[in-house]
DNA sequence: TAAATGATTGGCT
DNA sequence: GCCAATCATTTAA
């Protein structure tokens, strides 16, 4: 069930990130597992992605997370306030990322009730990076972690979506890097209601 | 040492 | 729809 350290070494991080919709994340803290379907994904196209933090091949305390051997979660803080959750991918000194966006409540929902304060039944409980990070748990501690291990892992659930229902559109909120602001290397499930907006075609 | 800024969210109008 | 909150990290001096 729980996803292989070779499924991390692809090292077409676009073709990864549409393969992780319907992927199911665990976390496990303090003994508490939650787990949620990833719906909703944007690939960081390593040094030559003006919209990554490892652009030109940027490295730094922070990004060194990122050139680690695919297989390791990448945690920041973003805006003083949000932990933003990625999937570290392809080889080591290969810094590809995705970033999960949104999840769909699978286990453990009172706990994310709890972390969260509202109701599992609203979409913004796990809709958009920061609030799916903060449903799980997840925060700065969780950089670098091997995701084989048993405080966060993925697993198959042999959930798939048809090409009718996975949507591609630009990524969000990366207006700063210009011409690569545009790339379709956003993939989210097409009328789930726990993507963030914008979630039309 | 200091200044600038962001892979955002939620509350208020 | 608009806008404030809030700080680790980066870059420049």
């Amino acid at each position: 069930m729980k996803l292989s350290p070779a499924y991390y070494l692809n090292e077409d991080v676009v073709g990864l990130a549409k393969d992780l919709l319907g992927k199911v994340l665990f976390t496990k803290i303090n003994g508490q597992i939650s787990a949620g379907i990833i719906v909703e994904t944007e690939a960081y196209f390593g040094i030559k992605d003006k919209a990554s933090h490892a652009y030109g091949g940027r490295r730094t305390n922070r990004t060194e997370t990122m050139y680690s051997q695919g297989g390791v979660a990448y945690v920041y803080l973003c805006y003083g306030m949000h932990n933003l959750f990625n999937v570290v991918s392809s080889v080591k000194d290969d810094p590809h990322a995705v970033l999960v966006r949104a999840i769909e409540p699978l286990l453990g929902k009172a706990f994310m009730e709890e972390r969260r304060n509202m109701l599992v039944t609203k979409a913004a409980i796990s809709s958009g990076p920061g609030s799916a990070a903060k449903a799980l748990g997840i925060d700065r501690s969780f950089n670098s972690k091997d995701l084989s291990g048993d405080e966060i892992w993925i697993e198959d659930h042999q959930i798939y979506y048809s090409d009718e229902e996975i949507v591609a559109s630009p990524r969000v909120g990366i207006a700063y890097a210009q011409e690569h602001a545009l790339l379709p290397w956003r993939f989210f499930v097409l009328g789930n209601k726990y993507v963030s907006k914008p979630n039309k075609v």
